[in-house]
Parts: C-alpha cells; structure tokens; sequence
DNA sequence: CAAAAGCCTGCGGGTTCCCGCAAGCGCTTT
DNA sequence: AAAGCGCTTGCGGGAACCCGCAGGCTTTTG
C-alpha cells in the first residue's frame, strides 16, 4: 500500500509519517507534498489511492486539490486531517465527496489512538469517519435551526463578494426580488437585527455588510472559501463580456 | 533565566521547547501555556520577563495576551512566533509594544539557526528582530503606496464590522460627510472600481462590502483583526446608550 | 506673507438597498 | 377539489449609500 501525506507544516508532516507508519505496516511507500498543487501532481504521478490531507495550506487549500483528485480517481481514500471545523470547511468538503466515496475528516486536536483508528478505518475498511465536533456541525447545519440552504449560501458567499442584487439576479437567474428574498432570509436567520439595549430603535448596522461580518465570525465563512469565490467569481466576469 | 511558551499546538510547543533550551542554556525554567488567556495567567503569577507566542490561538490571541502582559510590565521581552505576516498581524503588534520594549516577530517557516539566533537577540541582547518578510510588509504599510493611515484603518474595520456611515460618525466624531469622504479614499487604495475588461461601464460592485472583501484578500483584515474589533464595538455599544 | 495643499464640512441628486404588500405558481395535505 | 404552504415575482416608498461641487480651516512651502 502507498500513503501521500500533504501538509504544509514540516511538524506536522513528519507527526504524520510516524503516525501513518505506526497504524499501518502493511504501507510499504509513504510520499510527501507540502501542498495542494504538489500534492495533485504527486497523486497523479504515483496513482496514490491514499491520501491525508491538511486543509488551509498556502499554494493551494486542501478542498481544491482534493476536488481534482477526485474528479480524476472518484474511488481516491482521503483523510482531511484540519485544525478547524469551520462550517466553511466542512461544507465544502461535503460539498465535494463524490458519492460512495469512503472519506474523513479528523481535527488535528484529536488523540493518536484516534487518528490511527481514523487512517485504517479508511484506508483498510474503506468506512467513513468523522470527528463527532465535525458531525455535529454538519448536522446543525443541515438541519433547519440556523441552517442554510445552499442557495442562500451561494447569495451569502456573493454578497461577501461585494455583489450588486441586480449583479447577482443576473449570475443566479433570479428576478431582483428573489435575491432580495433570500437577503431577507439570510438576515434573518444570523440574527443581523439585533440592536444591544432593549431600546427598539433599529439597528445601527448596515445589514449585508454586517452578515458578512457575522457569518465569518460564526465559521460560516472563512478565508479559503472568500479566496475560492473570488476565483469564481473573476471566472465567471470573463466570461460575460 | 526564566521563559515562557505560548503556543497552542501540541507539537509546535514541543519544538519550541527544545529549541529555547537548545538556544539558550542560561535558561534554568520553562514554563508553557495553550492559549492566550493561560499564558496571561502564568506570566503574571511568575513573573516571566522572557516569552515566546503564537499569533492566533483558540481561546485568546496572542496580541491580546501581549496587550495585557505589556500593560502589566512594560519591560517584558516577547518573541511572536507566527505563520503568517498578515498586514493585520504586523499591525496589530506593532500599535501595541511599549516604546523602547524588545521584542521580536519571525515566521514559523524560518530555519531552526534564525530562530535560535532570534531568541538571543532579544532575550539576552535585548534587541529587536524582525523578520526580513515582516519588515518589507511593515515598510509598505506605512508608506503611502497604498498604505493605509490609522484614521483609514479605523473606518476600514467599521465598515468591515457593518456599521452605518451616521453611526461611524457619531464613534469616530466625524460629520457624515468625512466619513464618506474616507470612504472615496479607502475605496481608491483598495482599487475597488475596477471593472474586469476594458469597458468603462461602472463597476458590478457594492463598493462597501467589496472593499471589506479585497481587504481580506490582500490579508489586510483577518479573523482575529475581526474578532478584537468586534468585541470593541459590542462595548462601545454597550456604552452609549 | 501669500500660495498651495490638506482635512473637515454642508448640499444635492442619482443609485442601491431594505422591505411591506400582494398576486401567481407548484406541491402537499385532508 | 379545496385549502395550505413555500417559492418567485412585481410595485412602491423610505432609508442609506456614492460622490461631485464648493466653501472654511489649518499646515506647509517657497
């Protein structure tokens, strides 16, 4: 068997190697990228069907990478091995797993026993394995309470772009109105309203540029996901005149 | 000699500890903390003079232990030991070390002799260290091309925790229209009229929220730039009826 | 000292946002 | 089949934003 380690951090690259050479002996060839554009070239180089993988890494984040992986080899192992469990992260990875695809994510924070159970419940039993602080979020965020949808996350990602509505009816095909609805929503939903003292005089925010601020506050966005929208985004512009 | 680490990742510590007692054999005690708020704790009850931080970490970050630890004993030499020279960061240490303190600022990407060569700098020289990257950031901030003045960075942060122009206003004790008017200029630094090909239709932008984003871009705002500033604007809030 | 440059301010109007009201459509419930 | 729920859309108005124009004030410069 042949493990690919991509992490960027060298402590924790080579925490890693002894971890990985621990839990599984039958893992003859063990190879190392320091980050995800490495790691793409080395996954496609050797055909690794096993890959631990750190998200947030400089070059290029671990879901990016991940994704072409996968696009290219759907049945790839991968353990995402993260120090958070940003909504933003875990939503874009499941956003990404192809489907049967035996996966993971742990946080960096777990104990050894846990990540060596992690990497041979994966890469041996071909199971699922989620840190239960992950599970939890994914489950809150699927769910109604609070929970966005994925359009309403689209219109949220593109106002933290600083899209115009009429800009966005255009790119989601929505009348005006609708992304307006949504913002409503939205607004709604991260409780933007709140003015702090019981006076009822209404809030002293401006209420998009403040759900951005709350939702990044809440995980629910981060940098990597800004900076993979932005990309989109600068994608899209070209293409439209 | 005393010295304390700061630093909330397991193995990051570990290196850390080796390194400061291969570094500095005049060092008789380590003492180690996970997060900011411990490390407030322990430097204040033993009295260490000598510290070595992280930036960003879980329950309190490492500018606002600093803060902290400053205020108590200005004399107290402090190595940050970050990844990354977000123009936040720099500017975050910068506008609070004590003038005439000692302290320092590498990356954690720099070899293991800087960093060694780092700690006796300032522990025993008494001397700052900056690293070549943090300094060249440091430089460009504060010349003009595109840097940004403190009044600036003020409203920068306000529109990026989604206040309205009267309420920036009657905080910052500007007229509305100052406050627009560094708006223009913050919106002129951070280029965010350009629309995308050579047509001269304005932009698709909501400038407000856009400049927040290209901000966060150019890693001149950061979560935990957000996080400080929030929590000064809720007890902001809180005072004024 | 006068001129120039910089910051603060008011005014006004064009644009965008925020959102209540109401009507239309598809789907489920009873 | 009728009623109910959710999603979409149009209309309209009040508030907030973006910003050119222009006058006052202070500081800098020749």
């Amino acid at each position: 068997m042949e493990v690919l380690i991509v992490e960027d951090d060298p402590l924790h690259r080579s925490f890693l190697q002894e971890q990985v050479s621990a839990a599984l002996p039958e893992c003859c060839t063990i190879y190392e990228a320091e980050n995800g554009q490495q790691g793409e070239t080395m996954a496609r180089a050797h055909g690794t069907a096993h890959i631990v993988m750190d998200l947030q890494m400089n070059a290029r984040n671990g879901i990016e990478a991940a994704r072409t992986i996968w696009r290219e080899r759907p049945d790839t192992r991968i353990l995402f091995w993260s120090n958070y469990a940003d909504e933003a992260y875990v939503r874009g990875v499941s956003r990404i797993v192809p489907n049967g695809a035996a996966y993971g994510y742990v946080l960096k924070s777990t104990s050894e026993e846990r990540l060596k159970l992690a990497l041979r419940s994966i890469f041996i039993e071909n199971q699922c394995v989620i840190d239960n602080e992950v599970r939890g979020m994914q489950q809150r965020s699927f769910a109604q309470t609070s929970g966005f949808s994925d359009s309403e996350y689209e219109i949220l990602m593109d106002i933290a772009l600083g899209m115009t509505d009429r800009v966005i009816s255009e790119r989601r095909h929505l009348s005006l109105r609708s992304v307006q609805n949504r913002l409503q929503q939205i607004y709604g939903k991260l409780d933007v309203h709140q003015s702090v003292g019981s006076q009822r005089e209404d809030s002293p925010f401006n209420l998009r540029a403040r759900a951005v601020t709350v939702a990044m506050l809440r995980k629910l966005l981060n940098y990597g996901a800004l900076e993979k929208a932005e990309a989109e985004l600068q994608h899209w512009m070209r293409g439209r005149l």
